[in-house]
DNA sequence: CTCTAATGTAAGCAGAAGCTTACATAAAGC
DNA sequence: GCTTTATGTAAGCTTCTGCTTACATTAGAG
């Protein structure tokens, strides 16, 4: 489970809409702490938060820091929900088939 | 953002251990719960969060009570990390268009 | 009915986590 | 080299949250 720390860092609704403000493209550190309601410094705690836990990358420009999402976790991510979705489904289908069963006896 | 639920919940690592004991199939509580080194009310309240948060359902037999992995709020998460996935992809193509329209110039 | 088995709920505590204010750092401009 | 701009870090507080122990509930056995 390489995600762990993902799910974990994604709990926090402030941190996930953080995350999420990344969407569109990189964005400086300030500018996205002004979308928040939050000081500036918890934002900054968040992108450290998130940047640990491999969510993000970062990229000096100036005295500004670009913050953009990171593929790699993403990935992960996903195939940790497309797992679980897998199984689920085929949990589904034996629970039909066994249904089934049960009506023709 | 329906999973907004699902991610707060699947933050705690024992409660997420919890939730995938479900991937093999349905389960009852207390055998779920001889899993983990918590205690057996504690499992029962995961449970219950994850149910709240529609990530499982339950259904009662005799005196135990079988839970089992819910499709549906699965396919949300899915759904959000997909977007995720989709908006990351395009911006890295994006970047990479912007690069080489400099190595151009 | 009583007893037992399987589970859920309540109270309370201990540790974690996020927010704010105040301080530190580091690059640019003049 | 100071000043300003943009950001990260530290300390402290307050709230949240997961765990345990003790109690409540519900269904079936006998």
């Amino acid at each position: 489970m390489a995600c762990q720390k993902a799910l974990t860092v994604l709990s926090d609704p402030t941190r996930r809409a953080v995350f999420e403000g990344l969407r569109d493209g990189p964005a400086p550190a300030g500018l996205l702490a002004k979308r928040f309601p939050v000081s500036r410094p918890a934002v900054s705690q968040h992108l450290k938060v998130l940047r640990d836990a491999g969510l993000v990358d970062v990229e000096r420009r100036g005295t500004s820091r670009i913050y953009s999402i990171r593929l790699d976790a993403l990935r992960e991510l996903r195939d940790w929900i497309d797992g679980f979705w897998d199984d689920a489904l085929l949990q589904y289908k034996e629970a039909l088939e066994r249904d089934d069963g049960h009506r023709q006896n």
